[in-house]
DNA sequence: GCGACAG
DNA sequence: ATCTTGTCGC
């Protein structure tokens, strides 16, 4: 897969702000991703802060059945720290150069982390989305920026993801009785559609399929490289 | 000044 | 993210 970038690895946090308030008009928030959406990649990474390795992994599955794809992981070093708004430029290197190594082009992202439920409207999901120039979606875990009421107890249940009077997200109940996900636009899609895939990718467990098995790949090739 | 703060 | 015992609930 071809991506065109040069800013992804800036050297100071300025910088990198900076990076991030000039890509963020580049972000497309209609649906522009296919019709029927077949394949969806799923990518996360781990870390082992004592070497200094970070691993990335891509994994892109049929969303209809799971069917692996095909799989790419990538370990290489940790150049830049950990600071909440910026983390994209800690996850981006190795998580394109996972990207690069695909063979196939899925119609679909899911990212590990928020899209434009981040303070400057430009989350990894959408920096990922804006280099690619393919479809992303941002799935945290935790929030982030905004604030919410508490979606219905039943999976499928949601409630709008409110910062500074715009919508940034949504919080998705993906299974009964389980702590929500917030899932936000990153690219190219819509938010119910965004949550419409992510549904689809959490027909037993609270995290998408396609995070699952990024998640576990990623920590395999760390623990492989150590 | 005091918290909050994706992974 | 990662570390990591005990503990609550089904």
């Amino acid at each position: 897969m071809d991506i065109v970038t040069a800013h992804d690895r800036p050297s100071t946090p300025q910088e990198a702000i900076g990076i991030q308030e000039t890509l963020r008009d580049l972000v497309e928030l209609e649906d522009r991703c296919p019709q029927e959406i077949v394949t969806v990649t799923g990518l996360d990474v781990a870390y082992d802060e004592d070497s200094g390795l970070i691993a990335a992994a891509a994994v892109t599955l049929e969303i209809d059945g799971f069917r692996v794809v095909e799989k790419r992981t990538v370990v290489s070093r940790i150049s830049f720290p950990y600071e909440p708004g910026l983390f994209a430029f800690r996850e981006l290197p190795p998580l394109l150069d996972a990207l690069r190594a695909l063979d196939h082009v899925p119609d679909l992202l899911i990212c590990d982390g928020h899209g434009l439920a981040h303070p400057r409207r430009f989350g990894l999901a959408c920096h990922v989305g804006v280099v690619t120039g393919l479809p992303s979606v941002g799935v945290g875990k935790t929030r982030f920026v905004g604030e919410h009421d508490e979606p219905g107890s039943e999976r499928g249940s949601r409630t709008p993801l409110l910062d500074d009077g715009d919508v940034v997200g949504a919080v998705l109940r993906t299974q009964d009785g389980v702590k929500p996900l917030y899932v936000s636009v990153g690219h190219k899609i819509s938010l119910d559609n965004a949550c419409r895939q992510v549904l689809r990718l959490c027909p037993a467990f609270r995290q998408p399929e396609t995070t699952r098995q990024a998640d576990r790949l990623a920590r395999d090739a760390l623990k492989e490289a150590l």
